[in-house]
This record gives structure tokens, sequence and C-alpha cells, in this order.
RNA sequence: GCGCGGGUAGCUCAGCUGGAUAGAGCAUCGGAUUUCUAAUCCGACGGUCGUGGGUUCGACUCCCACCCCGCGCGCCA
């Protein structure tokens, strides 16, 4: 489908324009021809060949039944380009019926007037709110490097959609309740009521060794009864099992007490669980802080604030019938992706309540959807979380639409099911391609981690600064050791695993996030020399003038900015604003060694044209990083 | 068993609704600097795109089968 351009920026860009162009001709050469009409335009793979070209002619030939050259002979006849483009020549029908086009300088430079406004041609979306599930942290354990992904994947969707002007809500869906919580919550009560511990001094470190031990006496040895009694070991066996079991059993009856009072509010119990979740939330708020992550308070919505809401939804799930009885269970039955014997899909169980009473994290997200939705206001909710969970958000998405929760209720979209989307990640690697841990085991501290990131890039920074003082450089580093570990993460494509690599993240060549900064710094300092050489400001109403095939590459990446934020934002890819913004600063890379700007033998109006693609280029570059959270640099 | 994701150069990764000779970076080798910051640029070398079929004018891309790796599969979250 053509859409008609609409905002300032389509109305010059190139791609538009030819779209139209070629629908026109493709109209004009064969008018019998009914039904859409797609002009299949893009940037021409081959740089020599042309700036654009069209495939439409090969996927005419058999709706016309023609030769695709011959249908393109007759497309290029009717194609009225002579304003914008070169003259077609014996290469612009070239292979089996590629149209291939090149713009004349002057529209090339037409289009990047166009695009320098301070919006840069960012398409805005009117009335819309999306709900962007970011973080995920639990309770009395540290951040670590499993919620890395969560939080600087979510965070760079959600500027994304901050960006075209979408209101966007922020949920940090922390894991603050049920059992487990109240395992550390009875275990804290127990250690503070035997001295053990005092409640303002309490350290996540503490309290994450407190949680361990509390899970590991609830759980120890279950699995090992289960096995004695299997294969009959022997009294002596079972006795000394059972023996490990009663405590286990005994610290999970603890556990259930403290569920008990945890939900009737009692207060010492709930003033202790505050005393937890300040103690987390102060120090996991304080790394998304340190990773430019926008996670605050404000956007956090625990699980525990749904409490009170689960026992009357599921209500309303069984008197409207959704949710049905299952070996005492409470379950919805979703049309599921997997198939029995017969081929036919099975019936997949969403359970919403245990047969002991308890709800589960399907329950909760089901009652997540209906306030997101309808209470909100979301006509999206997107969720970055790990991509072993995709079976779960498949059921739970397809519960809560099947319940109506997901209906949208005011609006121009009242009565639609709101999109839902599972921006599913893949694992951190190490190199071994094992998933990262620390040499014993355990799961890397996301402080940690951005500390070993900023450590590399100060000895970069004070290797090639050695002038620079030190507090300086300090501060340089922790914007460039965060950029790379950000960079790291959002270059890659998010559905699949990638293998981390602190040399790799932190080099300076490359698809990394110090060579963009570079690229940035690069056209800081032109223009800083600029301003110590009395160049006056001029340049700002400059002609473009992209005539060396560098300055035309650049022009070339820098109009498919716009392009890109929508791609991002419906992809959810950020690696795909990653690649752009690899590829626009190896543009200027080249640019920048074949175009000099200041050196005194560039004559003024060719100095302030390039001056303004400098900037242009800055801006872009430094408004992708931003979107991206990346925080941009002066110098480095 | 069923389902989901993945398999592209020695390594790490791109490859947009099917399009021209499958691209980067690293590594290896060879060039460029009295610098608008060389934290860079230019070039060379390097690939049966897991395997085999199919659809198509054209397949890394779509369909089918199989192999390998990872993950998931009702009362944990």
């Amino acid at each position: 489908m053509a859409s008609l351009p609409s905002s300032p920026m389509s109305a010059a860009d190139p791609l538009a324009i030819l779209s139209a162009r070629f629908v026109a001709a493709i109209r004009a050469a064969f008018p019998d021809l009914n039904g859409e009409i797609d002009p299949l335009v893009t940037v021409n793979k081959n740089a020599a060949l042309g700036d654009f070209q069209s495939n439409a002619a090969m996927g005419l030939s058999k709706r016309i039944g023609k030769p695709p050259r011959e249908i393109a002979q007759a497309i290029v006849a009717k194609l009225e380009l002579s304003d914008i483009a070169e003259p077609f020549n014996d290469k612009s029908i070239a292979g089996p019926g590629f149209i291939n086009i090149t713009l004349k300088s002057a529209a090339l430079a037409a289009s990047l007037v166009a695009l320098d406004t301070p919006g840069l041609g960012v398409e805005q979306v009117a009335d819309a709110t999306i709900v962007v599930d970011v973080c995920g942290v639990n309770l009395a354990k540290q951040a670590h490097i499993g919620h890395l992904r969560s939080i600087v994947i979510g965070d760079a969707l959600a500027r994304t959609f901050e960006r075209q002007g979408i209101r966007v809500i922020r949920q940090n869906h922390v894991g603050d309740w049920g059992l487990p919580i109240a395992m550390v919550t009875g275990k804290l009560m127990a250690e503070q009521a035997a001295g053990r511990l005092n409640p303002a001094t309490l350290t996540l470190d503490r309290l994450e060794k407190l949680y361990k031990r509390a899970q590991q006496e609830c759980e120890r040895d279950l699995a090992g009864l289960e096995a004695v009694k299997k294969f009959g070991l022997g009294p002596k066996a079972l006795a000394e099992v059972e023996e490990q079991v009663h405590g286990a059993t005994e610290a999970f009856t603890h556990a259930r007490q403290t569920l008990v009072r945890l939900q009737s509010q009692d207060p010492a119990t709930i003033a202790v669980w505050k005393a937890i979740y300040d103690c987390t939330m102060s120090d996991v708020l304080a790394v998304c802080k340190r990773l430019h992550a926008n996670v605050t308070n404000e956007a956090t919505a625990g699980e525990s604030s749904y409490a009170d809401e689960l026992g009357p939804l599921v209500d309303d799930l069984v008197n409207r019938k959704i949710a049905e009885e299952s070996d005492g269970a409470l379950v919805v039955f979703v049309q599921g992706t997997r198939t029995g014997e017969d081929g036919q899909p099975i019936r997949e169980a969403c359970l919403v309540r245990k047969s002991d009473g308890g709800y589960l994290y399907a329950t909760t997200d089901l009652a997540a959807i209906r306030r997101r939705v309808q209470k909100l206001g979301a006509g999206r909710v997107v969720y970055a979380v790990d991509a072993r969970q995709a079976q779960h958000f498949d059921q739970v998405f397809k519960a809560a639409t099947r319940a109506g929760y997901a209906t949208i209720l005011t609006g121009k979209d009242s009565g639609a099911v709101a999109r839902m989307d599972h921006a599913a990640f893949g694992t951190v690697l190490g190199k071994d391609g094992k998933p990262f841990k620390t040499r014993s085991g355990e799961s890397v501290k996301l402080n940690d981690v951005i500390e070993e990131a900023v450590q590399k890039a100060l000895a970069e920074v004070a290797s090639r600064n050695t002038e620079m003082p030190a507090s300086q450089q300090r501060e340089i580093a922790e914007v460039l050791g965060v950029a790379a570990l950000k960079y790291a993460d959002l270059s890659n494509d998010r559905v699949k695993d990638y293998v981390f690599d602190f040399d790799r993240m932190v080099a300076f060549e490359g698809n990394t996030g110090p060579y963009l900064l570079n690229a940035l710094v690069r056209i800081k300092s032109i223009f800083r020399k600029a301003s110590e050489k009395g160049v006056d400001t001029n340049w700002k109403g400059a002609l473009f003038a992209p005539n060396a095939p560098q300055e035309k590459t650049l022009a070339l990446a820098l109009l498919r900015y716009p392009g890109v934020i929508e791609q991002v934002a419906d992809t959810l890819e950020p690696h795909r604003m990653c690649g752009y913004l690899y590829d626009v600063a190896s543009a200027f890379a080249s640019f920048y060694e074949a175009c000099p700007v200041l050196k005194d033998d560039v004559s003024a109006s060719t100095r302030d044209a390039r001056l303004r693609l400098c900037d242009l280029t800055g801006r872009i570059l430094s408004d992708g990083l931003v979107t991206l959270g990346i925080p941009p640099l002066e110098r480095m």
C-alpha cells in the first residue's frame, strides 16, 4: 500500500518520492492493471550502479504476462524524474529488469534540507500509549547479568517510542511477593529476633545470603526423599533423608505462615518486608541509573501491587466460565503452539490458581495486562523478558484476550484488542559459549560488570590523554564504559544468545559504542576548531553540496534515519539502529578522510556545505545514541 | 515425544516485504599521518550460507524432510 506522505520529511524523502513516481509510471504504462502496486523502491545495493533501485518489473512480469525487461522499458518510458534524477542511460535497466536511479546532487541537497529540522524528520505518532515491561528484578537479590538485557533493551525500546511522541509508561514488574519472598522475610525476622541482625545496617549482599539460605532450608532434599522411596535404598537412608526433609517441611511451614501474615498486612511482618524492599530497590535503581536506564521508583509496579486483585480476578474468570477446574487447580485453556499425535493443536492449560488456593505468575500477569490496557490506557504492551518465557507469554496473551482483559475500553481504538508483544531476548554467554558466570559458578553482579567495562575504558582514556586530569578521565571512562557495555548488548540481534567479551566491546574498531562516540567526538572537535579559527556560523543556512562520493554516501545514509526509528519501533529490534548508526559513522569516517572541511585550501562555500553536513551527521548520531539510551560525549 | 529459537569467513556478528558479485569487525598480510583527534582510513586474503529436496525468471531469505546446538513443556517465578 503506498501511503501518502504526510510529514514534512516524507514529502522530501527520496524513497517516498520515487515510490510515488514509480506507482504513477506503472499505472500509466499498464492502465489495465488493477489491484495494489508495490514499486519496490530501495536504496541501491550497489552504489556504483545508482542511488536507488526499483525491483517492480520482475514482480509484475507474471501479472502482466510479459518479460520483465520489457516491462522495465515500459515503466522507464513513463517515468517522470527529470527534476530529481540523472537522465536514464544504458545501465538504467540491468540484469533481469532492475531499474537504477541516480539522484541529482541538487535533489539530494533538497532532501537534506528537509531532514535538517529539530525533529530530524521522525514522524510523530499522536494519541498513543505504550506500556513497556522492563527490568523485572526480584527482592533480596542483586541485579545481575541476567537483568542487563531487560533493562537495556526495555529502556531502548521505551526511548524509541518516546522519540515518536508516544506516551510511554515503564513498568518494573518486581518479584516482590509470594512464597519465596515470605521465606526471606521470615528468615530475616528470625535473625532479628535472635539479635544477629540490625535492620538499620542491612545490606543487599547480606540479604541475598539470607535468601539463599532460606531457600536451601526449604528445599533441601525433598527430591532426595522421592529418590530414596523410589529406589528403596533401605530404612537407614530413608531415616536420614526424612530427618532432613523434616527440617525442610518445618521451614516451609514457617514460610507459609509468614506469607499469610504478609497477605493479611500484619504490621510487624510488613515492616520487615518493607525493609527488604527498600534495601533491594535502592541498590537496583542505583544500578539502573548508572546504566543511564530510565527505570525509577515511579516505574515500579511489583507483584505485590496486584495482590488484592488476584482473588476477584479469578472469581471473575470462574463466573464467566473462562477458567475451569482441572485436577483441583483452576486453569484457562488456550489453543497452544504444540500439536498432539493427531496433528491437532493441544489445548494448553494456563494455570491461574493452584489446588492449594495459591496464585501463580500467570495470574499476576493477567492482572497486569488488565491494569495496563484498561486502567493505564495502553494500546500496546511490550515485554522485554527472557526468551525462555515465550510459551508463558503466548498463553497469557491468549488467556487475556479470551478474558477480555486486553480489550481497549476508551479512545479511537475502543473495542479493539491491544497489541501484546514479547520482545524476547537470548542469553548472555561467556567466551566458552556457556551462560556467563563467575569462576565459582555464581551469576555476575551487574555493578561488577559495569565497573570492569569502565576500568577497561579508563585504561584507554588515560593512555591516550596523559595530560588530562584524573577526575576528567574517570568521568569520560564512566560514559564510555557504560556505552560500550550497552551497545554490545543492543547491537546483537535481540532473540539470539550472544558472547560477552569485554575486550571486544571497549574496542574502538568495528561496530562498537566507542567507535560511534569517537565519530561524534570528531565532529564536535571540528566545530571547536572552527570556532577557534573564527569561522562564522553562516554554514547553518549553507547549501548542501553532496558532490564527492563520500559526501553522497553519507547523505544517503542520513536520509534513512526516520525510517530506521520506525523499523525499530515496529520490530522491537534495537540492533537495527546500531547497524544504521555504524553505517553513518563509517560513512562519516570515510568522508572525514577524503573531504577536508577547515583546511586553508577549502573554499568558503564548500567549507560551509561540509560544516552543515557534519552538523547534521552529529545530530543524527547523537539523537540515535540517545534513543538507544547512550549519552553522547564532547571529547574522549 | 511435542513445541520455540538458533546453525552465514579461523573468531564475533550483520544480511531489511525473495533480487544483481553474500557483507562488516577482529585475526593475518600490505599501504597511508608535518592530522579538522591515527581511538582513524585504504587495500589484500578468507565462505559448498548445517544437509538434501521443492517453489520461483531469481532462494541465506519461502515450503518440506533430516542432522546438530540451546531452551521450554499445568500446580516455581
